[in-house]
DNA sequence: GTTTCGCATCTTTTT
DNA sequence: GATGCGAAAC
């Protein structure tokens, strides 16, 4: 057989393979995920399947893009004919194709989570309802969390649910100004993020035969990866495009319940329990063994996992031999954290030889990044951000962004609102409200409205509208012939934008002069680049067929509107990589599918990791804690936690306690650190005054003073009865009963796995659990 | 019509 | 600490 299956162990062999019928697989972190899925793919070429017959889903742009360079290795030039991307981005490729059944225009503009909330906060002001009340970004999730169940305005008046929870919530219309933005979107010509989804399954419902079955056929092999955070939404499209009578169901998808993070976006892993029951003939593999992480770092994170309620059975284990303990650091202020962190960097990188890609710091909360920014400075360590305000939420990048958007979609309202009169042109904010009045009143567009008889403004006002106008129209012709980085060029100049950057000197402005230069870069890059799949010379005449010409152009469309697509979709993890050796300081929600050498995982305290915001819900904490899983388990070898007892909050100094996640990682994996900063400054000492108690060996972590914790978990802590004996592991046998440190008594019912690995399920007593499944290599259980 | 300043408000994670 | 909003000054 061919040499790249025999980089596949057993069960990742069997999953490559099993080409034919739908196919789970649950995989656990660092267990070759990408490596099956790749290998998957290029099998499925090497059997003779078109490229562009197999979809990908992924999570980032830039996890679609590496898959298809991998594959490109394995089986040459015809990956890059491939369909990979996101759902959004997929989704978005196929609407602009087939945009005019849905009443949209092919360039229809993306409106990002600002521009949301911004014409919410219009929609808001016009229907004169309190804005304390209806808080605008509180009403996006509201709107957001109707259309990713599949609940349009009208579904929403007749749910008696949600309108009963809008009552409560003294919001009772909130229907109302999801009726007016959805009306508002469609005159606008935009789509958000949510519309991407919603408007494709519209799209396939309503066209079942010209549209949905084009894609049924067109799409013969599917692959999700990441599946356990795909929403309600997405699954129902999913299931569209693969079930349906005759279908050989060859969908394929991976995915790890233990690190589903996305819950508060719709995510559930009853996607995975759904998938099960819609595929009868379902074929399940797990990935169990870890070949990232040492064998400290896999055991925390079993330890951590198994204090969640709800999971699905499977034991990650790894062969890796441990050289380091997890290193714990506890830290006064979140300067000491900050200051230590980059110090002990700056140790690791000299002690082991680190380059800076191999180490990353990760925080729960973007605003975290700036302690460990200044320190790194002062180290002269080269650091890369990710994440907080991108590139493209900046006001000057987004304010040219706007003038770009409106030459490609002049109805696009907020657009329109954000460079009508900037830089000023006289045309005041009244006159944009009467534009905004007319364009509600007769259902047009504020671009159309301009013309309206029934617009009554000055002479002057007037003037500046119809110059304005024409500017745009004379760009708006000229957009579909024109090469897109020369008309760019020329919109920042004619806008008056450059010359109002210009003009100030300042650092600031300098550097906002820069980015919006380098918008153009990026444009003529994306204009010059030889258009990915289509244009690169298939080999032997396989060109994409013409059943689907629209979408084969799409797929190597330069168009200024192909580029303003793409952005709003970008992801963190898609910034493209200077090619400088950096270190990594990234939110853990981005971290996911990435792995370091070194990883600190920082702000370990109750209200910051767990977040103040899943404290009081069993299931927000459970997802808090598989993002702890998903920290930890980023790191190969090296795991530095920290956390501070104080720390700037919300403009204030707040002290913290330390998160009783660290209390569930066993002692023996973690080593506390005296402070690298001992006798320098204040916190320092009196971190070294601070009565620190050593881990016992075999007692589950209690590193900090017990008084700090309030504890709080699904089985209540029962107290260490004395003479506990931790029995020997062939001691747990089915039928009898154990003590479990944590879960209290227990019977067993059954034990498996290889000797040195057994795993035990067993029934507690006093737990909301019906069962859990214990490693009895960590874990601490007596015979009773 | 435009700019600036002080005040209030809201602070998670992301496509 | 950042952002939006309204009022006052230009």
């Amino acid at each position: 057989m061919s040499s790249y299956l025999d980089e596949l162990n057993d069960v990742q062999r069997a999953a490559v393979t099993t080409t034919e019928g739908p196919v789970l697989v649950i995989a656990g972190p660092g267990s070759g995920k990408t490596r099956v899925l790749t290998y998957r793919i290029a099998h499925l070429l090497q059997q003779g399947v078109a490229p562009w017959e197999i979809l990908t889903l992924t999570f980032t742009n830039k996890a679609a893009r590496e898959m298809k360079e991998r594959i490109e290795n394995v089986v040459g030039a015809r990956a890059q004919s491939l369909w990979a991307g996101t759902f959004h981005s997929i989704f978005a490729r196929i609407l602009r194709t087939e945009a005019s059944k849905l009443g949209f225009p092919s360039s229809f503009s993306i409106y990002d989570t600002d521009d949301t909330t911004s014409v919410l906060r219009a929609i808001i002001k016009e229907m004169s309802l309190d804005t304390n009340v209806y808080n605008a970004s509180a009403i996006r999730s509201r709107i957001s969390l109707a259309k990713s169940n599949l609940i349009s305005p009208k579904a929403y008046r007749e749910n008696a649910d949600m309108m009963q929870q809008d009552r409560a919530a003294k919001r009772p219309y909130i229907v109302d100004i999801y009726e007016k933005y959805v009306a508002r979107c469609q005159r606008s010509g935009a789509m958000d993020f949510d519309d991407l989804l919603f408007q494709l399954y519209r799209l396939f419902r309503d066209n079942p035969d010209q549209v949905l079955e084009k894609y049924q056929k067109k799409f013969r092999y599917i692959h999700v990866d990441e599946f356990q955070d795909t929403n309600f939404l997405q699954y129902a499209i999913l299931r569209r495009l693969v079930k349906y009578p005759g279908s050989p169901e060859n969908v394929f998808v991976v995915g790890d319940d233990a690190q589903s993070i996305y819950a508060f976006r719709g995510a559930t892993i009853d996607n995975i329990l759904d998938f099960e029951k819609d595929y009868p003939l379902l074929k399940t593999f797990k990935l169990e063994q870890n070949y990232r992480s040492t064998h400290h770092i896999v055991s925390a994170a079993n330890e951590v996992i198994s204090f969640n309620r709800r999971q699905l059975n499977k034991t990650i284990w790894t062969d890796k031999v441990d050289r380091h303990k997890i290193k714990l650091l506890r830290c006064v202020t979140d300067d000491e954290e900050g200051r230590r962190v980059a110090d002990l960097i700056l140790e690791q990188k000299h002690r082991y030889h680190l380059p800076n890609h191999d180490i990353a710091i990760l925080y729960r909360t973007n605003a975290q990044s700036r302690k460990f920014e200044e320190h790194l400075r002062r180290l002269n360590l080269p650091y890369r951000v990710f994440g907080g305000t991108s590139f493209y939420q900046r006001k000057e990048v987004k304010d040219f962004v706007g003038y770009l958007r409106l030459a490609v979609n002049p109805l696009d309202e907020e657009a329109l609102r954000r460079v009508i009169n900037f830089p000023t042109r006289g045309i005041s904010d009244a006159t944009v409200d009467k534009l905004s009045a007319v364009a509600g009143a007769s259902n047009i567009a504020m671009w159309e409205a301009m013309l309206s008889p029934q617009l009554d403004v000055t002479d002057r006002a007037r003037k500046s509208l119809a110059t304005f106008r024409h500017m745009v129209e004379d760009w708006q012709k000229r957009v579909a012939s024109e090469p897109a980085s020369r008309l760019a060029a020329e919109i920042l100049r004619k806008s008056g934008l450059f010359d109002a950057l210009k003009g100030d000197t300042s650092p600031e402005g300098i550097s906002r002069l820069e980015n919006v230069n380098a918008v153009l870069d990026a444009i003529s890059e994306f204009a010059d680049s030889p258009g990915l799949p289509a244009e690169a010379p298939a080999p032997a005449g396989v060109a994409e067929p013409g059943i689907f010409p629209q979408a084969g152009a799409a797929v190597s469309d330069r168009s200024l509107s192909a580029y303003l697509q793409t952005i709003t979709l970008l992801t963190d993890a898609d910034e493209k990589n200077d090619g400088n050796d950096h270190i990594t300081l990234m939110s853990v929600h981005s971290a996911k599918g990435l792995e370091y050498k070194s990883v600190f995982v920082t702000g370990l305290e109750e209200n910051l990791f767990p977040s103040f915001m899943s404290m009081e819900d069993p299931n927000g904490l459970d997802e808090e804690r598989r993002l702890f899983y998903v920290a930890i388990t980023r790191a190969k070898e090296f795991l530095t936690i920290s956390f501070s007892k104080s720390r700037y909050r919300f403009g204030s100094l707040r002290e913290s306690n330390p998160s009783r996640f660290l209390d569930e990682i066993g002692g023996q994996h973690y080593e506390l650190l005296g402070g690298i900063g001992s006798g320098r400054g204040p916190a320092a000492a009196q971190n070294q005054q601070q009565p620190v108690t050593q881990p016992r060996a075999g007692v589950s972590g209690n590193f900090a003073n017990p008084r700090m914790r309030a504890v709080t978990r699904p089985a209540a802590p029962i107290a260490i009865p004395a003479g506990f004996k931790v029995s020997p592991v062939e001691d747990i046998v089915p039928g009898v009963t154990v003590l479990h440190l944590k879960f209290g008594e227990g019977k067993v019912t059954s034990v498996e796995g290889p000797k040195d690995n057994k795993v035990a399920t067993i029934q507690f007593k006093n737990d909301d659990m019906p069962e859990r499944r214990i490693v009895l290599k960590f874990a601490k259980l007596q015979v009773m």
